[in-house]
DNA sequence: GTAGGGTTAG
């Protein structure tokens, strides 16, 4: 019988596409058609798949309710809406619209397409009754595209109408409950139902049960459940995972293991992003290693948690090995290996990639924006940061209202940074005034923006309207407080701020707030007081410390206390370049020639480099990089004799005077 | 005809 069906008719050998899309869905052409013996529907099936309609096609396919059904459930599981939807108005001419299993198939396919509406339409048609099927249908397409509480609605009104929910019912509404209390609500139902031991209810019960922080509600289910498959234990595994109880989640995967459950992709994910946020490498490979031997390596998920463990684990070229193998990258591919580029710092690897994924005909997500911008950000990529708001704008991300303003929470705050970041505080400031929501990091990135470009007074008035605001300050805002006060010289008010922030803020200091007063105090020259505070601090100073203090020391001429934070920076940190051309100056500021040499023949001995100092600028042809002492740049002589202009202009200005 | 578990950002 096989055979007849891989190597049938005309449609297989004319039409190639046909023939692909059989290869890859042989599974469902054997279980739906060959063992029902449409054989000569499997031809017209395919014809239809793959060409424009034609009345004869059309009353080939609509002369049975199963091929009806089997059709829909294709363009349910490829998403393919336009057939879905040609297919429905066949329906309706022909009369095949009615049967109550092909009202849950329009709904189901239409749910699947993401269409909930004409969903809903089918659902109200009033010429049938709703009965379980269809219920349970709607359900989880609301359930599945992200509308929970629309999915509880419909299953309230399900009980109203006196429809009883069955086994199919209770594990898509358990996904709608936020609170443990909730969950107990549909939990009980189910008990009473006798579905409780039912291992689709139990694992969808398991999951919320964790996902709600109910650790003892979860083991009971699971304890109680007289056969666990593997979706079960995904369940439980995963659900530790994401809540951080990494031990209890691999407690529970060596209990799958000792119980001889054969760990499926979906354990492997999970297990991969243990390691990963772990940064395990030796535990992550191991696992790579089993993934290999169970051919899981083709799957793509599988290799985007791989992709996100080397990366997390600081291994960015595996993760690119693995992430060029993929035949079919998905948006989680490119989010995965773009984070590894931003997390490791490589901003440029970060923009770059993003180019690609544009190219590669990818769209980008949420997660992508807010991936991406935080690389404007600190390369002050001001220009690709107003392109992404802008494509974000025309895109209609995260907005949800017809201002287009951006209603998710994260990324407003992260184009705000973006723009803070470049210097734009007035574009930050209309982000921040538009936001419905504000949470304390939106204060920070405005406070900290503020602080940044020497903005004191803003800062300060920002922060005094969060207390006003009754958000609580967090180490973050104290941070951008005293920063704010370190740039403009506000030395006492900075002080009261930092005696204050125990006491008033409930905030106990970090080493960042001791550098932050130190550096403070030092640069407006209380260098004792910056070193009492550097000797007395409870936590241990660090090279960052002594070098603020040292800065202190070169711009007010003190040899001695700069001496003495050299040492401590040497002594902790002694690769590091800037300490010894700190030093070095401090001598050359007092006149001290001798032991300038000194330092810098020491550096040579160390065989200590100094980095050479880095600016940019970006222009409309990209990003112009500026190195001392590098002489590459193509337009240097035009670069060189505006400068000289503009010297001879400022000296001509300072001649007036 | 309809159900449960996964990977990315902050």
């Amino acid at each position: 019988m096989m055979p007849n069906v891989l190597k049938p008719s005309k449609v297989f050998d004319n039409v190639l596409d046909s023939l692909a899309w059989c290869l890859t869905n042989r599974k469902f052409i054997f279980s739906k058609i060959v063992s029902k013996k449409h054989y000569f529907f499997s031809s017209s099936f395919l014809s239809f798949s793959t060409s424009p309609l034609s009345k004869l096609s059309a009353i080939q396919m609509l002369d049975n309710v199963t091929k009806c059904i089997a059709f829909l459930q294709s363009c349910a599981d490829h998403k393919n809406l336009n057939k879905g939807k040609q297919f429905h108005s066949l329906m309706i001419t022909y009369g095949f619209s009615l049967s109550p299993p092909s009202i849950t198939s329009l709904i189901n396919m239409y749910s699947k397409c993401g269409q909930m509406g004409e969903a809903i339409l089918v659902f109200y048609d009033p010429c049938h009754e709703r009965n379980v099927f269809a219920y349970n249908a709607i359900i989880s397409g609301f359930v599945a595209n992200g509308l929970a509480s629309k999915g509880f609605q419909f299953y309230e009104k399900m009980r109203l109408e006196g429809v009883m929910p069955d086994k199919y019912t209770f594990p898509c509404v358990v996904r709608t409950c936020c609170e443990v209390k909730e969950v107990k609500k549909i939990h009980g139902c189910s008990l009473k139902m006798g579905l409780e031991l039912d291992v689709f209810v139990g694992s969808a019960l398991v999951n919320t049960y964790l996902k709600n922080g109910s650790m003892e509600d979860a083991q009971k289910v699971f304890g109680e459940l007289p056969m666990r498959d593997v979706v079960l234990w995904n369940a439980m595994i995963n659900g530790y995972a994401k809540i951080g109880c990494l031990d209890e989640a691999l407690e529970v995967f060596r209990r799958m293991h000792v119980e001889g459950i054969a760990p499926g992709r979906f354990t492997i994910t999970g297990i991969l992003s243990i390691f990963a946020s772990r940064g395990d490498l030796d535990n992550g490979k191991t696992v790579h290693g089993i993934v290999v031997k169970m051919g899981y390596d083709s799957g793509v998920a599988v290799s985007n948690a791989l992709i996100d463990m080397y990366g997390k684990c600081k291994h960015i070229g595996d993760a690119l090995i693995i992430f060029e193998m993929i035949n079919e990258k998905d948006i989680f591919s490119w989010n995965s290996i773009i984070s590894v580029h931003e997390q490791c710092g490589d901003h440029h690897g970060t923009l770059r990639l993003f180019d690609k994924m544009l190219g590669s005909g990818i769209l980008p997500d949420l997660v992508t924006i807010t991936t991406v911008l935080p690389a404007c950000s600190h390369l002050a990529a001001l220009m690709r940061g107003r392109e992404i708001h802008g494509y974000m704008i025309i895109n209609g991300f995260g907005k949800d209202d017809e201002n287009g303003a951006i209603d998710d929470l994260h990324v407003s705050n992260a184009v705000m940074d973006m723009y803070a970041k470049c210097g734009s505080m007035n574009n930050a400031l209309k982000i921040f005034d538009s936001m419905s929501n504000k949470d304390v990091a939106s204060w920070n990135i405005m406070i900290m923006g503020y602080g940044m470009h020497g903005y004191a007074l803003e800062a300060l008035d920002m922060f005094s309207r969060m207390c006003e605001a009754e958000f609580k300050p967090d180490e973050v805002t104290l941070v951008g407080v005293l920063s704010a006060c370190n740039h403009a010289g506000f030395v006492s008010q900075g002080r009261l701020f930092f005696a204050q922030m125990e006491s008033t803020f409930g905030v106990i200091p970090t080493i960042e707030h001791y550098t932050c007063v130190i550096d403070m105090l030092g640069r407006a020259g209380h260098l004792e007081d910056a070193y009492e505070v550097a000797q007395k601090m409870p936590i241990q100073a660090n090279p960052v410390v002594w070098r603020a203090l040292l800065g202190a020391c070169r711009l007010h001429g003190n040899a001695e206390l700069a001496e003495v934070a050299a040492r401590q920076v040497l002594q902790l940190e002694p690769e590091h370049c800037g300490s010894y051309v700190l030093m070095s100056n401090v001598y050359g500021v007092i006149g001290r020639y001798e032991e300038v040499l000194e330092v810098r023949k020491t550096m040579k001995e160390q065989n200590v480099k100094k980095t050479p100092g880095c600016s940019w600028i970006e222009l409309k042809d990209g990003m112009h990089v500026f190195r001392t002492g590098d002489r590459t740049h193509s337009e240097l002589n035009a670069l060189t004799n505006q400068l000289c202009d503009i010297g001879f202009l400022l000296d001509e200005v300072l001649n007036l005077y």
